[in-house]
DNA sequence: CTGCTTATGCAAATCGTTTTGCTACCACGC
DNA sequence: GCGTGGTAGCAAAACGATTTGCATAAGCAG
């Protein structure tokens, strides 16, 4: 009982080898109380020699913080590894776990297993949805665990959810309007169908494009699985069926590969005969042929702002925060002359 | 003091509501011993309608579990944040992830950030590190806290690390052969210079190729850090110096697209003057045009397989496990007629 | 009735911290 | 001698679960 296991030093076992209490080592170490500078030094020096680090998990018990945040996405990532979204949540992910190691927490990822319903043994201190859908069943999950959460794009009518708005709308109107200026006179619009704030906001702002420069509405709704093979189905057809379609807008940037296989087949060259552009800004978009012009969303400062709200809503305030204004990158796909 | 917070319910008031002792409560739950099937649905019950979970801070402190295992590679996300190598890394943290939440297990995306150093607030079980190199100061990092280890991608010089073998050396032998078999005389290899297994492996395989089929070696060495941008000056170099050449084996895939864009740029055409093949089978080698010949390295399967080494390691034992074999993906790039 | 087993449940110790009172001790001025 | 203030340090009570050892009761054979 009282022997020295091979196992980690305690604050204790430092403690006695210091001879002092356990709570002059305690605050010794988080300083919330002074103590000798003496003594302070030779705690130290013991705790380097011993390899003494404080337990995390008692550290938690006691603050009630495990210090373990977790990004989660209602996007499987079955589906997404397909190269689909990969992409745009992992570069999140990324950027969100340096932001969040450089506030002393760690970043977890949690894919959204069927069989992890129930379990989940882990506590989070908070969670980060991407780009979650309407009615998403994670917010459900996490609301009533009563975890704080922040969300990458609003969360459709739930104003009440902290988020980082993407900008989503100003992304598409930026879009659209570079087509515009860039002679195409009928623009059609491939748009996800499920409900998250991105799509919803994009046809919106496609339909209020349409309004303002005339003509009818193409915009073609579909589903995110499959996506590439889907929209390469649907522009088949699109394009097919009108002819005098000279600019499309892919909400994601598989849609776009996808349009752009349809587009070759047919024999429309792109730019010349059809321009096309996306949104996201991601290894599709760079490495395509022609490459695709698309929108710099700031995906790091993003899951930054995330990270730091996440952060506030855990200590109690609670807010919205504007994301930077998006970037168009021009590439050749779009470009009058190429 | 006996009131009831705003906050979580706790197994004691749990206990109190039920009628009977935290005891029978924890025994409940976990099922360690026996209670009477009637008081368990009964407890069972009372805790759906109190939204009752188990604090899994407390049950770390007593179990010396916190259940989190982490992610780690020792190449800087800000060097893959660029599309280069964050594919790889990020196709084994969707992975992981999902077969660290089967086994009741949460996996952490740990940067290395500069940062970082000396704290680390967090307590991991275990910690799997990518591809780590030679003298990894990760690996020294986590030995000296005493966190298992498990390497994906074996360290070198360190069999001692339990590792999952992801055959790099097969995987570059399968590449060569079938560049041989295309018709190939003279091959070069882009590899990288930082001494991790793959590429150690994929230098040996290529040397052990060019002695069997006789010819020189043109073994170029490269930095990881902007990887398309350097393997597109060396090819550039490389092909110009050496007109015979008419395959390149890539071992890293954003050298493949540095390669193909220098290819390009001198008028080669691909695959009928050079055959261009890489190794791993990611976002740039199914986007690239003509798409690229590469591998399927299973990496599902390597992450669920390092998963589970990391777990037995935990828990005690130690051993060394063969990921599947490797199986070539053959494309455009390089096939003989196009 | 005694002795033995099985079923059920409880109280208390334990995990390693942080934090709250509280006690010395010293020095100073009156 | 005595209050007053500041410094250093300690003991003990949380935090919320798991686990061990013990207690009670019932069932059953002898």
């Amino acid at each position: 009982m009282n022997e020295q296991r091979v196992n980690k030093p305690t604050i204790s076992d430092l403690a006695k080898a210091a001879g002092v209490s356990v709570t002059t080592v305690s605050h010794a170490f988080s300083g919330r109380r002074h103590v000798d500078p003496e003594t302070a030094k030779r705690i130290q020096a013991l705790a380097d020699q011993m390899g003494y680090h404080p337990s995390s998990m008692a550290r938690a018990l006691r603050s009630g913080r495990t210090g373990v945040i977790a990004l989660a996405s209602s996007m499987p990532f079955a589906v997404a590894a397909g190269p689909s979204r990969l992409g745009f949540l992992m570069e999140i992910a990324a950027s969100a776990a340096m932001s969040a190691l450089t506030r002393d927490l760690a970043l977890c990822l949690i894919p959204p297993h069927p069989a992890a319903q129930g379990k989940g043994s882990v506590g989070f201190d908070g969670v980060i949805l991407v780009e979650p859908m309407r009615d998403d069943p994670l917010v459900a999950y996490f609301e009533q665990r009563k975890t704080p959460i922040v969300s990458i794009g609003t969360v459709p009518d739930r104003p009440d959810i902290p988020a980082v708005n993407i900008r989503s709308r100003e992304t598409a109107a930026l879009l659209l309007d570079h087509l515009a200026q860039q002679g195409c006179h009928r623009v059609a619009a491939l748009i996800g169908s499920a409900p998250r704030t991105s799509q919803i906001e994009s046809a919106a702002a496609y339909e209020a494009f349409v309004t303002r420069f005339g003509g009818s509405s193409l915009l073609v709704r579909m589903g995110e699985e499959e996506a590439e093979d889907t929209a390469y189905q649907e522009t088949l057809q699109l394009l097919r069926a009108n002819p005098s379609i000279d600019g499309i807008f892919a909400a994601i940037d598989a849609f776009a590969s996808g349009a752009m296989r349809a587009a070759q087949e047919l024999g429309w060259t792109v730019p010349d005969r059809l321009r096309l552009v996306t949104r996201y800004d991601g290894v599709r978009a760079k490495l395509s042929q022609p490459p695709l012009t698309a929108v710099d969303l700031h995906l790091p400062a993003i899951a930054e702002k995330a990270v730091h709200l996440l952060l506030d809503q855990i200590e109690g305030s609670s807010r919205m925060i504007e994301a930077d204004l998006p970037e168009l990158i021009v590439r050749r796909s779009s470009q009058r002359r190429s």
